[in-house]
DNA sequence: AAGTATAATAGGAATAAATCCTAATAGTGA
DNA sequence: TCACTATTAGGATTTATTCCTATTATACTT
């Protein structure tokens, strides 16, 4: 298994990537902390920080960048994902990893590239039913 | 102009629009708040910050979310951007965006889609001479 | 199985980016 | 010129994340 990758195999950084895997939702390291202070009364936030950031480089998990706070998820191939501007849910996106992107800027710019993260941004369908909702309130009420 | 598309065209926020359109490294908005300061000893790190993101926001200038600090560009096109793990430089990436990407994710998630943002990760070229380097140096002394 | 080196932990302090608050100021439309 | 109110300066605050240190526990060695 890729847990053990690098270094010891603790407790608490089984615990912590249980609780990564146990979730689709993008949890943020404060949703983990929240998530694994259920079973273990005394892990602390550092340790969560610490593993996820250990499990994500070694590429057991993945790391999301997006507003406000980070997000992690259990899916260990590259992939993109989905923002919504208004309630900040992060799904994953229905397009495949472009691979060919990593060559081509590669050469072009004489970078060594080892990834490329795409995040779409938008509204999700239930916020995007709300806008829709007050815009034609808003139609009515002219 | 751009400037003018919302609310009132302080002297403040000429100043900072100026200041980003003036550079082409990609500065955080503490670099921005460095270099108005200079022409304005009273300016504030709010100021800034509101600005910077009410110029985003309106599409004067762009937002590009990386590691410790986020960065702004003049560009107003939609355009991707690279990252250098290591020394942290931004440049601006040789792919172009890709429109069809935005409608294919909203057709099939049901997401309202805006836009994508993309960051390509790896070392800019010094930073991977020095790397190389460093592993020539490794393979010698064994 | 015991010994041991040291990676990892708990707990909390520290850092830093970004936002928020409020009285004062200055654009802007009339 | 007046008056309205968006914006500002300055600083406090928030919040995500990292750092620090004595202690603990993992995994290697014998």
């Amino acid at each position: 298994m890729s847990l053990s990758r690098r270094g010891r195999n603790t407790k608490q950084r089984k615990l912590i990537m249980e609780a990564v895997q146990s979730r689709c939702d993008h949890p943020s390291a404060d949703d983990i902390f929240i998530s694994v202070r259920k079973q273990d009364k005394k892990i602390s936030k550092g340790t969560v920080y610490r593993n996820l950031n250990i499990l994500a480089e070694t590429g057991s998990i993945c790391h999301v960048r997006v507003p406000s706070a980070d997000r992690y998820d259990s899916r260990t191939d590259m992939h993109y994902h989905m923002f919504c501007a208004s309630c900040g849910v992060v799904v994953d996106a229905p397009i495949p990893y472009n691979e060919k992107y990593d060559k081509l800027a590669e050469e072009i710019s004489g970078f060594r590239i080892d990834r490329h993260r795409t995040v779409f941004e938008g509204l999700c369908s239930e916020c995007r039913k709300k806008y829709e909702e007050q815009d034609t309130n808003k139609q009515i009420n002219k």
